[in-house]
DNA sequence: CTACATTTGCGTATAATTAACGCAAACTAA
DNA sequence: TTAGTTTGCGTTAATTATACGCAAATGTAG
C-alpha cells in the first residue's frame, strides 16, 4: 500500500536587477529557528487556490515591491530528497527581470532584510539556493543571446553603451563596441529618441527605445533575435 | 490562518521516437471511473522518498519497457488550477528519446495499452497532455538546432541520409543535402565505420556513428553545436 | 551486356555575414 | 585653444552559408 503523498511544493524567484554596471540579484534575509538567519531567494509555498505564477508574484510582492519587466519558469528542484531538512519540498524556481536603475526596494517587513547582491559577491544561501542561482545565472546568459530580453534589464530610454556594457558584463565577454551596435542597428528594433544623455561627457549619447511592436512583427515574419561573440 | 496544503505532484514523460522516417510519441491508454478511456502521456504521482528524476524512470519502466537515451527536464504545469479535475496535481514534465529502430514496447499489463503515435495524429488526450505535447515538441525542434541529440532518436550505428532525413522531418524544413553533409562533417563528431547499409539501392552508403567522446572534448574547447536552414 | 534509374559522396563559385579596424564629430575641462 | 573622452559612421579582409554541378557505385530492365 502506497502512503500518502507528504510532499511540498514551493516557488522561489530570482529578481535581476542591472545597475552601476553589475548584475545583482534580490536577496532576503529569513529567520530558521530561533537563531539562525540566511539569507535566501524570495519565494515560498504555493497556497492551493492559485496558480504557480501568482504564487511567484505574490510572495514577490509580500517580500520586495519590485516591478518585473520578465518573468519566465526556471526549472523545477525536485532531485535531492532533503533540500530543505524539515520537509520535503519541491521548488519551482522562477527567474525574472526588473529595472533597478530607478527603484526603491522594499523597507524592513517582517524584521526580514530585502538587498541586492552583486551576482560575484553571493554569500552562502539557505536550502540549495545557491545552486538555483547558478541555473538561473546560466539561463540569463543564454536567453540574453537569442532573446532581446537586455531591455527589460534597463530603463525604457537607454544609451547605447549601457545595452553594450550589459552584455559586456553579464556574458563576461569582450566585444567590439562598433560591430555590436551595427548589429543592433541591423535589426531594425531601437528607436532613436530626440533626447540625450544627461552625462556631461565625451560626445553626447542619444537616448533609444526597444520598439517591442516592431520586434513582434518581425517575429511573425520570421525574424531570429541573437547577439554572439567570439 | 493558511490552510494546510493539498497539492498533489506528478511527472509525466514525452517519450519520443524515430522510425519509418517519422516523428512518433509514446502513450498509453488509462481508464478513468469506469467507462472513459484517454490516451495519456506516461506518468504518476511522485512518491515521498524518490526523486523527480527517479519517479520518471520508475514510471517509464512500470507502463512501457524503452531503454531511453536522453531524458531532460522540460516544465512544470501548474498554472491551471483544475488541469486535473479530481485534485489539484502539479506536473513536472519531462522528455526523453529512445532509439525507436529496434524496440519493442511493452505488452498490455493492467489492461493498459501503449502505443507510439506519429506526431500529427495525436488524438485528444487525457488532462492537459496535448499542452505539453506541444511544449515537448518545440523544445524537440529548438535543441535538434544547437545540441546533438539528433544521434539519441537513431540507432548506434546510421546513415548519413537517415540523420538527414531526421531534421527535415521534425524541423519541417528543406534542407541541402550536400551542405548538410559538408557542416556536419566539418565538425568532425562522426565517425566512419567499414560497415555499409544493407539496402541494395543506389550507392552503398557508409554507415555512421556518434563520437560523443570526440565532441565532448570539442564542447570543452568551446565548440558549439548549430544546425539551421534557411 | 548495356543503358538507365537511383543514391552517395565530393567539389566549386558566389553571396552573405562576421570580425577587425580607422577615424572624424561633438562635447567638457583646463 | 588644446587635450581628453565618448559617440557614431565607415571600409576591408576573412569566414561562413548558399546554390548548385557532377562523377562514383550500385541494382535493374531490356
Amino acid at each position: 500500500m502506497e502512503k500518502l503523498q507528504n510532499i511540498r511544493i514551493a516557488v522561489d524567484a530570482i529578481v535581476f536587477g542591472y545597475k552601476n554596471n553589475g548584475l545583482y540579484v534580490l536577496l532576503i534575509e529569513q529567520q530558521f529557528g530561533s537563531s539562525e538567519k540566511y539569507w535566501a531567494l524570495p519565494g515560498g509555498l504555493v497556497q492551493n487556490d492559485e496558480s504557480l505564477n501568482d504564487a511567484v508574484i505574490r510572495e514577490l510582492h509580500e517580500e520586495t515591491n519590485v516591478q518585473l519587466t520578465f518573468m519566465e519558469q526556471l526549472y523545477t528542484f525536485g532531485d535531492d530528497i532533503h533540500r530543505d531538512s524539515r520537509n520535503r519540498v519541491i521548488s519551482v524556481a522562477y527567474y525574472a527581470l526588473v529595472d533597478a536603475s530607478n527603484l526603491e526596494i522594499k523597507a524592513d517587513t517582517d524584521a526580514e532584510r530585502v538587498q541586492w547582491f552583486k551576482i560575484d559577491e553571493i554569500p552562502s544561501l539557505a536550502f540549495d539556493h545557491n545552486l538555483i542561482l547558478k541555473k538561473g545565472i546560466e539561463r540569463l546568459k543564454a536567453k540574453l543571446t537569442y532573446e532581446p530580453i537586455g531591455f527589460d534589464l534597463l530603463s525604457e530610454e537607454f544609451l547605447f553603451s549601457d545595452l553594450e556594457n550589459l552584455y559586456c558584463t553579464i556574458l563576461e565577454k569582450e566585444i567590439d563596441r562598433r560591430n555590436f551596435r551595427k548589429k543592433i542597428l541591423s535589426y531594425g528594433i531601437l528607436e532613436e529618441t530626440e533626447k540625450f544623455s544627461p552625462i556631461k561627457t565625451g560626445r553626447p549619447a542619444k537616448l533609444f527605445k526597444f520598439n517591442k511592436l516592431k520586434y513582434n512583427e518581425l517575429i511573425q515574419k520570421g525574424f531570429h533575435f541573437e547577439i554572439k561573440f567570439a
